[in-house]
DNA sequence: CGGAAGATTGAGCGTAGTCAAACCGAGTGG
DNA sequence: CCACTCGGTTTGACTACGCTCAATCTTCCG
């Protein structure tokens, strides 16, 4: 099966709980919270097999001190990291159960379709409650609202596999719009 | 009255509501989201008089590609940014509405010791309305929650001046769920 | 086969949201 | 000076959404 590589990342709490703060495709970059402090405050999993390029950061420093070109793209990098962490929080704080897994599954839809995969119809490689914890929810609510979601006829799910029927009707379960 | 100065900064929606991304106080750098598109994502508003130092983003990508150090630092602010917002994803995503304000006014308070403040006894610079988006809480359940710790005995409240009477008692109540 | 891990579904409950009323302080104008 | 408005805050009553606990089912695998 044709599928993008993997990860999650996610913050570990003391007591052994973990907060997903995001899921990667491949192609996008990890980590880059490390430059702040030199320690990483995430860790990132691969949820399938999966090839990585590690970058030392003395390299990419390096690298960038020599070539401007090299590090005006780390600052955007660093700085589209922010704005998607924006996204989330502002789904993390002012959207109710449908429209955070509506949001989840078009974002999920249009970084496959940029990756020339399908954009209604793939393979979650997460669990419900990593899903869950992502989107701040626990794992029973996540299955409720797909369930929600099939018998609204915007979806068609059978565990991991989704098929978006009504790409317009999930999209609208979600109207929010940031300018 | 000496205070730090206050911005908020906040992303729109389109129906008008805002959500509030962050607090900053003296001395924070604002607007790193808009290295990456050119257009900020979110805007910033000053809660009273302020001084601000605006640095031109051509100018600032000229020092950095002139000196390695000060690109170093741009990339640091970044990355803390990130690790910033992290912060704010766990508390939006796994912590109750005593856990939230516990750890939004415990930061608060070390941000101003930090500064040369008192850490126990301070204003408020923003409205509830203002807190509860931050925090992904309705202005009455943030009210609700001031009285909560009142009663507790853990603050002394009285509108937007705030004296933490317990601050061993508020940081449990924090650590609580986190351990 | 039996056990483990993930997913689904149901029942009951509790936290925080909604709606509404009252209060308070600051500013304005009759 | 007092009445009035206005924005912000507090509090109450009720509601509802999502959490908790629990049972069942499927799939996978030793």
């Amino acid at each position: 099966m044709p599928c993008a590589a993997a990860f999650k990342t996610s913050l570990m709490l003391s007591d052994g709980r973990e907060q997903v703060s995001g899921f990667s495709m491949a192609g996008e970059l990890l980590g880059l919270d490390g430059l702040a402090s030199g320690a990483h405050a995430s860790g990132a999993v691969a949820l399938e097999d999966a090839e990585v390029c590690a970058i030392p950061y003395a390299d990419l420093n390096q690298l960038a001190s020599q070539n401007a070109g090299m590090q005006h793209v780390v600052s955007r990098l660093m700085s589209r990291e922010i704005v998607r962490e924006h996204t989330l929080m502002l789904l993390l704080g002012s959207m109710n159960a449908d429209e955070r897994l509506a949001a989840f599954l078009l974002n999920l839809s249009q970084r496959l379709k940029a990756r020339g995969y399908s954009g209604t119809e793939f393979h979650l490689r997460m669990s419900r409650a990593e899903i869950g914890s992502y989107l701040g929810m626990k794992l029973e609510t996540v299955s409720r609202t797909f369930s929600h979601f099939q018998d609204q006829r915007l979806l068609e799910v059978d565990k991991r596999h989704i098929r978006i029927v009504d790409m317009d009707g999930l999209t609208r379960a979600f109207e929010w719009r940031v300018h």
